[in-house]
DNA sequence: TCCTAGCGTGAAAGCGCATTCAGAAAGCGC
DNA sequence: GCGCTTTCTGAATGCGCTTTCACGCTAGGA
């Protein structure tokens, strides 16, 4: 990126005849500047195209005004719709934002983060991180506490446990349970479960919160009805098309995530079951395309764009030495026509 | 961020009991050092949880590791499947990606290279950007042509007319031409259009291609079959509402994008007619979710993860002093189950 | 044994900027 | 008109790192 020099401060002064401190002034607005100096320098700026070096900028005491923010696929529409608050909030506040996707690969994880640090980014956000798994939390912990100490802002969406930082948390675990009352309700007694890794906090919250919404019941869900699978539309295609094959007798299938129940929708479809009629499906998250799949889908809710503001908003605040906070963000059941009301047998 | 003062290499060094010099070279390897001084320098650094600080790194002369991608809304399913293509080369290439929506401001895109400008990001990506519009154009060049200068590279998805950069562009036009010879094969004669706005190129690429496709069956697209609406779902519900409103005898609706044609097929669900029994639908990308639609959309596929890459190539690759180079990455129709043959009337 | 390569090392320069410090210019009261 | 304060300006310093540059060391040939 080295062809030709780049335009410098010091070409500006030059071209504008004044000191370098001047030129400086002038463009920052911090100090008062003679007012037509500072349109020989605004000029000289203007007319050379000049572009301040950001890592100069920094290097020399300036503020970082970048956020990085770590999901593990921009490309699903749940992270998509969290990154949109994200960046809405950011541009509020006047920060560049940087979004990483880790495609779920804890090594690559850790790498964006050490690169963030290596930015000297004002923030990093992560999103829907968040495994049970001993060594990867330690891991993690030798990035973040480092990153911490060095006056570094860290937040997260979902659930951590050992990480000491700010967080915004979906209820997962009452969203479903709520969802899990409503299905029960419309007389549901025997259930299935499409659910994604187990290691990840949100597949547990969830499947949790399903449970003690049916025990509420006295339906009970036997570990065999879950059915693990990749956290993809293809693995809701996979999971349910197994569960298909198996032979199943439960009048409603839960997907723990939208995503995966788009998958199962066309696993059913392709299999010459219809929803509602020969089963009920319901998923997670309320995802915008949802509304527009047929049938449109039952689900519970989630506030994503203001899921992404808020855990912009925490990064931003300033809260060195206070314990770590957590925004409880609830989610509501949405029924559509996936579902229906069926005789109790 | 400066809470407390950051591990620098010389606090390494120090500790290491080895001169600046010596550490910075054991860290990066790019001159040999005694094999027992290296050790004690990574252990050092490891015990200090050491992190250069890549903006030093940047300002004296180390490579500039980011690059840039401008995209209108990383939501969109259209750029998340490009966005997915870009990070997947980005990594290969050993690049951190910095993603960033501008949500078709011309101001915020104009910002952003801004921004990234004074970042000295190695690239900039702009995807889907290309308005037809003189004032904007002057603008984009004002801020691309300097970081040009500066031995930065740029490279597009889609089409500028006045820009000098490499670029990646779906074949746009004889896509639609293709999907028009397909549907005209199919018997239908009488057609609508929902367009996004005008000024963008793979818009008016797309009407053209489609007018061109229709011509050679010896039919017509009048001005007032074409309904200029938002380029989003919501955009393509309204436009396909106005149409019902005010009343139409096509026999098939191409909307401009898949997007749009969510919220057509939507509008018309709500209206009581059936797709494709009563009226054919098609679409343009072939985004994920469509396959996933009651009926399956018929759509021109556009291979975008691979655009993704291919543009993320052209802007590593180097090519100074050469031309630009385009790329075009052709469609296939799809034809599934929202369009049927009708008989010619 | 002495001289010359050659390899490693440390001191120092400089990347582009913000900022401190000291000095010049200008404004004020007397 | 003199001395004082108040503005504003310019020279110089340092942010943390990479990279010359020059020197000391060891190894090899004469």
């Amino acid at each position: 990126m080295d062809d030709r020099p780049h335009v410098t401060l010091e070409d500006v002064a030059r071209e504008a005849q004044v000191s370098l401190a001047t030129a400086s002034r002038a463009l920052n607005g911090t100090t008062k500047v003679r007012s037509d100096l500072r349109e020989r320098v605004l000029a000289a700026a203007e007319q050379l195209a000049y572009t301040p070096n950001a890592h100069a900028q920094a290097l020399a005491g300036g503020a970082h005004r970048t956020v990085g923010v770590i999901c593990h696929d921009v490309s699903d529409p749940y992270f998509a719709g969290i990154s949109r608050g994200v960046m809405r909030a950011a541009d509020e506040a006047g920060l560049l934002v940087m979004l990483a996707s880790t495609f779920r690969d804890p090594q690559r994880e850790i790498a964006y983060i050490s690169m963030l640090r290596a930015q000297r980014a004002s923030a990093i956000l992560l999103v829907g991180s968040g495994f049970e798994d001993r060594e990867w939390e330690r891991a993690l912990a030798a990035e973040i506490e480092p990153y911490q100490r060095g006056g570094g802002q860290v937040a997260v969406v979902s659930r951590h446990r050992t990480l000491r930082v700010d967080s915004v948390q979906p209820e997962n675990r009452e969203g479903a349970a709520q969802l899990a009352r409503t299905l029960t309700a419309q007389g549901h007694r025997r259930f299935a479960v499409l659910a994604g890794p187990r290691a990840l906090t949100t597949v547990v919250d969830r499947i949790r919160g399903f449970r003690e919404g049916l025990a509420e019941a006295g339906v009970e869900l036997a570990e065999h009805d879950i059915v693990e699978a990749a956290f993809t539309r293809d693995g809701g295609h996979a999971a349910m098309s197994e569960l298909l094959a198996r032979g199943f007798d439960a009048t409603c299938v839960f997907a723990v995530t939208d995503v995966m129940a788009m998958g199962a929708l066309a696993a059913l479809r392709e299999a010459g079951r219809s929803v509602p009629e020969d089963i009920s499906l319901a998923g997670f998250d309320d995802i915008p395309v949802v509304r527009d799949l047929a049938p449109p889908l039952t689900t519970v809710a989630l506030p994503l764009e203001e899921l992404g503001e808020k855990v912009m908003e925490l990064a931003v605040r300033d809260n060195r030495g206070k314990r770590s906070r957590i925004l409880r963000m609830p989610g509501t059941v949405v029924v559509r026509e996936s579902t229906r009301p069926i005789a109790d047998t």
